[in-house]
DNA sequence: GGTTGTAGGATTGTTTGCATCCGACAAAAC
DNA sequence: GTTTTGTCGGATGCAAACAATCCTACAACC
């Protein structure tokens, strides 16, 4: 066996490991917003108990994937119009807090701009009416890679989460179709002011993502979007 | 009884209870950083078994207040330089979101800026060599309202858990010494930018307030701060 | 007919107990 | 004297059982 083999095992502990399934399952739409979840259910079906699993459910619903009502049980969020405003707003900020982070690191954002330029040109090469699926995964991608060159710890974590709500509503909503040429600039506009550490131009092109985004979520649903 | 009591009455769960006493225990410094938390301890004192107490538990390690180590225990984290800047850097994300959501909702921020204007007048008023605790008390009453006036359950929600690490923070490290008049000015500017709509002055008040609060922290240590 | 009271079933909330793992101390071997 | 090793105590991880609460449905009553 190769030396690699013998490196400090890290086990995860259950509840972590019971957490990231459920919350892939949540953000693959494997259960449907609204649906319940029992306990002895899901852990039987799991081969945990129900202590573990309980700790999981409890990190979950403090992400805000789940919501726990007394004595009746756990549930699958049900994102309203308010709620993907605020899901983007707050992406939003977060991922603004980290592009600021990458140009004070590096003013000219190299690194960090030249991966988030190739991650573009991937998704300029899809050509239209490709995998609305495969789409979605290379956009959050950028979103993932400009959050992680920050390297801040707590950026990352509360991103992880608003990702998943992210990918929650993608499936909610049906992915409506969208303008692959506006989401390639959007995205290229970015990449561009992290690359040349220009901060106003930062703020005009996540404003204007932020913008189209909940624009194109919340237009199916032909409703006002209320304040919270 | 007025009618308003016949609200929806939501019954807070226990460990929602337990995590609550917890976190401003540990914000109250009364827990020192480092110090094991043991589950047997805790549950005893707090008068509940280990079950819904180790739920809490995973709540706070989720938040980052706790670290737990596989079978040896929960323990409160020290923080590091690289934390405090991290932690400083993430709640000035939060806030510049908050912020220009305010700006956004109402151009001119009126409602929000006139309370903010307030509490920089309360913190003015507090005369040279009064105590540190309040002025604390005061400056995170200042910034609690700024991300509360944006009506963002997400952002509240995360914004909590920061200024429990804040707090941590500071007791962790006596609260140096700052010049009262630079931080009434700080959020002076910070307040009059909301209320005037100006975004680029914004954005200087906050990176302002960010910097000085880091320095501020980081001063005693002495020691260069890592980038992560 | 509508409302109220009451069992039934099911689910969650909590407690208790056992298995596992880690760290520390002491004893033995070199 | 130093190193290794065995054992002990304590803590967490997990599982199963008990208790309390809630929803649903049906029957009795106004």
């Amino acid at each position: 066996m190769p030396a690699s083999s013998l490196e400090p095992l890290h086990q995860e502990s259950t509840p972590s490991i019971i957490a990231r399934k459920i919350r892939t399952a949540i953000g693959n739409g494997e259960f449907e917003p609204g649906t319940q979840l029992g306990e002895a259910d899901l852990a039987g079906r799991l081969g945990v108990s129900r202590g573990p699993l309980r700790e999981a459910m409890q990190r979950l619903t403090q992400e805000g994937l789940l919501i726990s009502i007394r004595n009746r049980g756990l549930f699958v969020v049900e994102p309203t119009p308010a709620d993907i405003s605020d899901i983007y707003l707050t992406r939003t900020a977060v991922e603004r807090g980290a592009a600021l982070k990458i140009i004070e690191l590096d003013r000219t954002g190299s690194e960090a701009g030249a991966e988030l330029l190739a991650i573009v040109e991937k998704m300029a090469a899809l050509g239209p009416g490709s995998d609305p699926a495969e789409l979605s995964l290379i956009d959050l991608s950028f979103h993932e890679a400009m959050v992680r060159w920050a390297s801040s710890k707590r950026l990352t974590r509360i991103h992880r989460t608003l990702v998943t709500e992210t990918r929650m509503c993608l499936v909610a909503l049906e992915q409506a179709e969208y303008s692959l040429q506006h989401r390639v600039d959007e995205h290229r506009h970015i990449a561009e002011a992290i690359l040349a550490g220009d901060v106003p131009a930062l703020h005009r092109a996540l404003a204007e993502h932020m913008d189209s985004a909940i624009a194109q979520l919340l237009e199916p649903l032909a409703d006002g979007a209320g304040t919270d």
